[in-house]
DNA sequence: CTGAAAGCGCTTACAG
DNA sequence: CTGAAAGCGCTTACAG
């Protein structure tokens, strides 16, 4: 009996004699075997792990992606683990380089930093932003804000305030620049900058100019951070203001008045970019791929036709 | 020049000489040189990784705990992949098999099954429920319905309902026996069992007892769907009715009213897995240790003393 | 069906 | 300081 039957009795039990497997099977039970993965990778060259690198775990935003691409990737019999960057650059930089080693795959969620693809590296699909040398998966930002205008409108709301996001964050210059395209056409607010929080959205709500009927926030966090300093200061969602949401995190409708915002597609993004990962060439090699997702408008409580102006009446 | 200087010049270069380690260094560059984490890890016996696995990360709940792990982990030089059981037994105790052939430690969050350990498997520390053959970091579920009654009852609630949770999860029935025990000292009720969720709670307060003043929630997104299911019937909270829930969540604080809840310290139970984990001898040679974690009572707006009661007046 | 051999990509004593 | 050799734990043609 050698290594090499007993390692065929486990991994292909067809290729040996239905006693020799139960001697080995007996025998590694019996020991405690434990095969090492790492030293079949070696020489397989396959290691059937994905890393999903996320940038802040503790928001309680993006698990929903990796939730999904998880059981995406468990369904096609990979590993999928995941690696929280911290919101750091440097730390997502060095999550990258350290999947080189190993990963079969790699896949990036809003990316921070730009990456450089290398020679040699496994495959990459970014999720939310393009970078080179990937596909990606992205999100619609300009469908957003349509959305949710043009639910304001149909509403009748003619006074309506977008509220700016950090310069700092990739995803709030891009709405950024959308906003202002859009507002070229049709004009709205512009807010100044804020934070994307709950706290960003209090602070909004301490300098919001009294002729505004609906704000547009910039994430549901935030909007329900506006909703209850207005509450604080006795103005009423959605009766004197409407305020709308995005990205409709679980506790958007638990809310009170439960928030109209914009439903992303999370799962579905996460999905698709272990499908783009596993079934296209890698980027590198050919054409990057590019699949972009439309969130869903979800009415609920907080939006309403504007209260009646009456000019004579400041709040 | 062979690859064991090159292994040298780029693992220890102290001991090449300088232009030996650069010439090393180029040429990787130039090669676009990737190390193989596996062959490093299959010679040297060390993976620096520790697997953390999650019972559902789509909960928005427990990714607190992964994240303070995390960093703890990095802090110490060690990667920290979490692995979603997306709450079946069945494939928690896949993800451990699997991580036995590479991880250095493995972490289990409120372990779904049994774990059995093996003799060879690397480190076990469980989190949230002791298993055998892993340390253990817990929480004090007594602490925490005692806190509740205390806050409650000095407010000066007599008739309070303690949300049963699902006899499926672990978790519930440990509260129950909790509930039980101190119910024999001073009498509360106890509900019939709901389901730990927004929509449990929205059941809850469709059956809720007129007489009841206050109710201890099972987790805040129950708290949250009484508290909205109960405005929708016209019942206030505090006013008429107090919910106090538990965990302290990150939208807690963001509903209106926010919720009074026990903040559950997952940080802190997060570093101490990890640092369980490196820092002490495995449990499997030597005596379990049990590190055991309090909540802290969260007063917000959700509790207020009772409605003085008016026989006359059922509502 | 099984064994002996080569080899995966690395690291690390051991000589020089 | 560097090279040649052995070896980590595995898998897989190649013979028999």
């Amino acid at each position: 009996m050698t290594v090499s039957t007993a390692s065929r009795a486990l991994n292909r039990p067809e290729l040996v004699r239905d006693e020799t497997r139960q001697r080995v099977e007996q025998a590694a039970r019996l020991l405690g075997y434990v095969p090492n993965k790492m030293a079949r990778a070696v020489v397989t060259g396959r290691s059937d792990t994905i890393v999903f690198v996320i940038p802040d775990l503790s928001l309680g935003l993006f698990h929903t992606v990796a939730a999904a691409a998880q059981q995406e990737a468990r369904r096609r019999k990979l590993d999928l683990l995941v690696a929280d960057s911290m919101g750091n650059a440097d730390r997502e930089a060095g999550l990258v380089e350290g999947a080189r080693g190993y990963a079969e795959g790699i896949i990036l969620l809003w990316p921070q930093a730009d990456f450089e693809p290398q020679p040699g590296d496994p495959p990459v699909v970014s999720i939310g932003r393009q970078v080179r040398g990937a596909h990606a998966v992205l999100l619609d930002q300009t469908h957003v804000l349509e959305q949710q205008l043009v639910h304001l409108r149909r509403l009748g709301h003619e006074r309506i305030l977008y509220a700016d996001g950090l310069e700092s964050y990739g995803a709030a210059r891009e709405r950024r620049r959308v906003a202002e395209r859009l507002a070229a056409d049709a004009p709205f607010e512009l807010s100044e900058q804020f934070e994307m929080t709950f706290e960003g959205g209090v602070a909004l709500a301490d300098s919001l100019d009294p002729s505004i009927t609906a704000v547009i926030a910039f994430i549901d966090n935030q909007a329900l951070g506006i909703i209850q300093r207005l509450a604080e200061r006795g103005i009423r969602v959605p009766d004197d203001v409407s305020v709308i949401g995005n990205n409709d995190v679980m506790w958007a409708r638990m809310a009170n008045p439960a928030i109209t915002t914009l439903h992303t597609p999370y799962e579905a993004m996460g999905r698709a970019a272990v499908s783009l990962l596993l079934d296209t060439e890698p980027a590198d090699r050919g054409a990057q791929i590019v699949e972009t997702f439309r969130s869903e408008l979800v009415v609920r409580g907080s939006t309403a036709p504007p209260r009646r102006t009456d000019p004579e009446v400041t709040r």
